[in-house]
DNA sequence: CTCCTAATCCATACGCTGTACGATTATGTA
DNA sequence: TACATAATCGTACAGCGTATGGATTAGGAG
C-alpha cells in the first residue's frame, strides 16, 4: 500500500490526486447536486481532499471552472442523426430532441451554458451538422440554412432557460398565473383573460414536452413555408 | 442649511434618503454603467452615500435587488398595439419587437431577467396582450394561441440572450467561427462546413435585426399554418 | 549517482463580499 | 409626556477568490 494521503510535494507518476478533468467532474457533480451557489473553490478543493489553492495550479481562476462546466456539458451532447431515412423536418426535430436533452440533464447549469459565448460558439461547430442537413433537404438557400438554424436554436435555448428556471414548480405556476390575471382590471388585457381564464388550471398546468414540440411543428412549418416560396 | 450629512439615526420628516425606488435607480444605473458585477451592496450603499446597512431597511437581501431591477425593467416595458388597423401578422411582429427592444435597453441584466421565474411571469401578465390579440385574430384555438405565445416568447427570450452575452462582438465572432469550422476534418460536418464555409465571413457576421426579423417570418409563417389547418 | 529543474501541493494572508446585531435618533400616536 | 415604531448607522463576522511564496519530490541531464 503507497501512501498516497497526506504527502505533499510533487506526486509519483501516474498518482496525481489532480487534474483539470478529476476537478471538472468533482465540479459538475456539486453543481448538479446542490445547484451553482454551492460551489466554491473551498467546498470544490475540500470535496477533492486538497487544498484549495491546488486547484489553481489545472485551472487558471472560477471562470475558468465555469468555462469547462459549459464545455463539459456540450461534449456530453450527442445528436444522432437518423440521415435521410425520414423527412427532413422529421430529422429536425430529432436533432432539436436531442439538444434540448442534453440541455436538460443540468438544470444547474443552464444559465452559464447558455450564457457562455464561446461554449455556444462550441456548440456550433460540433454539433450542428444534422441541423444543417436537415435545412439542407428542406432546399433552403445557404442564408436561409443559416437563418432558420439560428432561429430554431434560439428557440430551443429560449425554451430550455425556462425549463430550467421553473423546474418543478409547474403545478404551483398554473394557479399562480390565473390568479394574477383574474386580479387584472376587466379592460386591461381582455383577449388575454379570455383565454387564460378559458384553459383553467389544468389547461395551464404547462406540459413542457407538449410545448417543446408544439414549437417544433410551428418553426418547421414556417420553414417549409419558406422553402416553398424560394 | 439643514444638516443632512452625517448625523445618524432616524432622519427628519421629508429628509429620508432612502426609499425602495430610489435604491432601485441607482443599482439600475449601476448596472448599466458598469456590468452586474460591479452592483454591490457597499457600492450601492456609497453612490447613495448612505451607510450599507441602510439599504436593508427597505430591501431584505441583495436577490431582492437584483428581483426588483428585473422587475422594473419590465415596468419599463411598452407594447404599443396596433390593433385591427394592420394584419395579425404584423400586430404580432411589432410587438415582438418592441418585447426585445425592451429587453436590449438593459444587456448587462438580460441574464437576471430572463432567468428570474417570476420576473418571466410578471411580464406575461402585463405585457402579453397584444400578443394574444394578434394571435387571437388569426383564427388560433384557445389552446393553440397559447402555445403560440409561449413559442414566439421562448425565441425571443433566446435571441435575447445571445444578443446580450455577444453584445459588440459581433466581429470577431464571424471570423472566429469560420476558423473553427475550417479546422474541422472534412467528413465531420459536411454539411455544415460547405454552408458556413460558403456564407464566409462578411455572410456570418451576422445582423442581429436581419436574424430577428427571419425567425420572426418563420414562426409567423408557422403559425399561419396552423390557422389553416384548423 | 548527483544535481538541477519543474511539477505539484500547501500555508498564510489580503481585500472583498453579504449581512446579523445592537445602538442611535426622529416620528407619529396615545 | 410616554412610547412604540421607523430610519439610519457602526461594528463585527464568516466566507469568498486568489496573490505570494515556500515545501516537497519526481524526473531528466551530466
Amino acid at each position: 500500500m503507497v501512501n498516497v494521503g497526506k504527502r505533499s510535494g510533487r506526486p509519483r507518476a501516474g498518482e496525481e490526486r489532480l487534474s483539470r478533468e478529476a476537478i471538472l467532474t468533482a465540479a459538475l457533480r456539486i453543481v448538479d447536486d446542490e445547484g451553482i451557489d454551492a460551489l466554491t473553490m473551498r467546498r470544490l478543493a475540500s470535496t477533492l481532499q486538497v487544498n484549495p489553492m491546488s486547484l489553481y495550479h489545472h485551472l487558471p481562476n472560477k471562470a475558468a471552472v465555469l468555462a469547462g462546466l459549459a464545455e463539459l456539458v456540450f461534449a456530453g451532447l450527442e445528436l444522432p442523426d437518423p440521415g435521410d431515412a425520414v423527412p427532413w423536418d422529421e430529422q429536425l426535430k430529432q436533432a432539436a430532441r436531442a439538444y434540448r436533452n442534453g440541455l436538460r440533464q443540468h438544470p444547474n447549469l443552464a444559465l452559464q451554458v447558455l450564457s457562455d459565448t464561446s461554449a455556444v460558439s462550441d456548440v456550433v461547430v460540433v454539433t450542428m451538422e444534422p441541423f444543417y442537413r436537415a435545412l439542407d433537404r428542406a432546399g433552403l438557400s445557404p442564408r436561409q440554412i443559416f437563418e432558420a438554424a439560428n432561429t430554431l436554436i434560439d428557440f430551443i435555448h429560449g425554451f430550455s432557460l425556462g425549463e430550467a428556471s421553473v423546474r418543478a414548480q409547474t403545478f404551483e405556476l398554473a394557479p399562480d398565473l390565473l390568479t394574477r390575471v383574474r386580479a387584472l382590471p376587466a379592460d386591461k388585457a381582455p383577449t388575454l383573460t379570455r383565454i387564460v381564464d378559458g384553459l383553467g388550471v389544468e389547461g395551464l398546468a404547462y406540459d413542457f414536452d407538449g410545448g417543446f414540440e408544439s414549437g417544433l411543428s410551428t418553426l418547421t412549418a414556417g420553414i417549409a413555408e419558406t422553402a416553398r416560396r424560394r
